[in-house]
DNA sequence: GGGCTCCATGTGATTTTATAACATCGATGA
DNA sequence: TCATCGATGTTATAAAATCACATGGAGCCC
């Protein structure tokens, strides 16, 4: 965790959760994370997939395979829609990326390493996109399955909505 | 190799909230209802619109555009894929219908005139869809969102998992 | 080393899902 | 009457995802 000593010299102000944060550093602790973790499980970090997560955690939103494919290109691999499908799919089926199915696009994981099902936040005016935890289990839905006698394996949370940034703007 | 039954071609037990039911019943009412509101609202409940709730109805599983579009047309309709956007699109804003996003899939609401957050639990051994209410407010997102200052204007809440039916086939 | 298998990558072609753009037509009402 | 509007229809195209098959390198066994 970095802690810089001017908090202005972060002149970035993407949101991470919707607040502001030294985004280089999303970056080289998620590239971090996924070597680590690739190695410790026996996993091939091949170079299409490092810069695949590369181009999700550059940005705090969805891309589409289609962007990402545009970017793997220009960096000089395949130019073929498996090809960005495949690595997107070796992240999210490791936990380094996940889908946003309302918006058809990925994401890289916000919380690497840790068990968890995703929640995301998707503003509608800025496209930015911040993941919490959900409890699936908890709440009305698990109750629901509970007793339905539903066995839940996955869950999908998506909330869209107004970001504060934007609801800030709005309010000006 | 044994041939197991295809779990998906048992027609015979659609599952209400997985829970057997009068399913005529489902389509009947689900009609009546939108016809209430319709006129109720000043909507124009046309014959392709109805239609299309019809054949949604039918089933208590995710119905792909394309799906509708087949039996729109052989209802007489156009055979155009924005005849069953269209129709479907009226039937989801107005409250009748849902889209699954997890499936690109549309399926009729089973709550229609309450003002509720869907909430689906979805097989995916027969593809049967029962739909619950989410909380959305409440729990771990709701508490994201007020500590983020996000404002959620709409809820994706889906769950995939195994129905009491096929977990009990799976058993035996 | 030779040959083998496995897996990742690459390509062309196709399928599935969704929208754009524009014509027609009937109901409503000035 | 005729202007307007919303609904329906059509053709064409865009966007998202998958299929099928060829190549090529890493590890391994003999």
């Amino acid at each position: 965790m970095t802690t810089p000593e001017d908090p202005k010299a972060d002149t970035r102000t993407d949101p991470l959760g919707f607040a502001a944060h030294d985004h280089g550093h999303c970056v080289e602790t998620g590239i971090l994370a996924a070597e680590e973790r690739c190695s410790e499980k026996g996993l091939h970090f091949t170079p299409v997939r490092r810069k695949a997560l590369e181009i999700l955690l550059q940005e705090h939103r969805g891309l589409g395979a289609y962007e990402v494919l545009d970017r793997l290109r220009d960096a000089g691999f395949g130019s073929q829609p498996p090809v960005a499908y495949r690595a997107l799919d070796f992240l999210v089926a490791n936990g380094f990326a996940h889908k946003i199915e309302r918006l058809n696009a990925f994401i890289a994981c916000a919380h690497p390493g840790t068990r968890h099902s995703p929640a995301f936040m998707i503003c509608r005016l800025c496209d930015s996109v911040a993941e919490a935890h959900a409890t699936p289990t908890r709440g009305a839905l698990g109750q629901a399955a509970r007793d339905a006698g539903f066995r839940i394996e996955r869950t999908v949370v998506e909330a869209e909505g107004v970001c504060p940034a934007c609801a800030e703007k709005a309010d000006a």
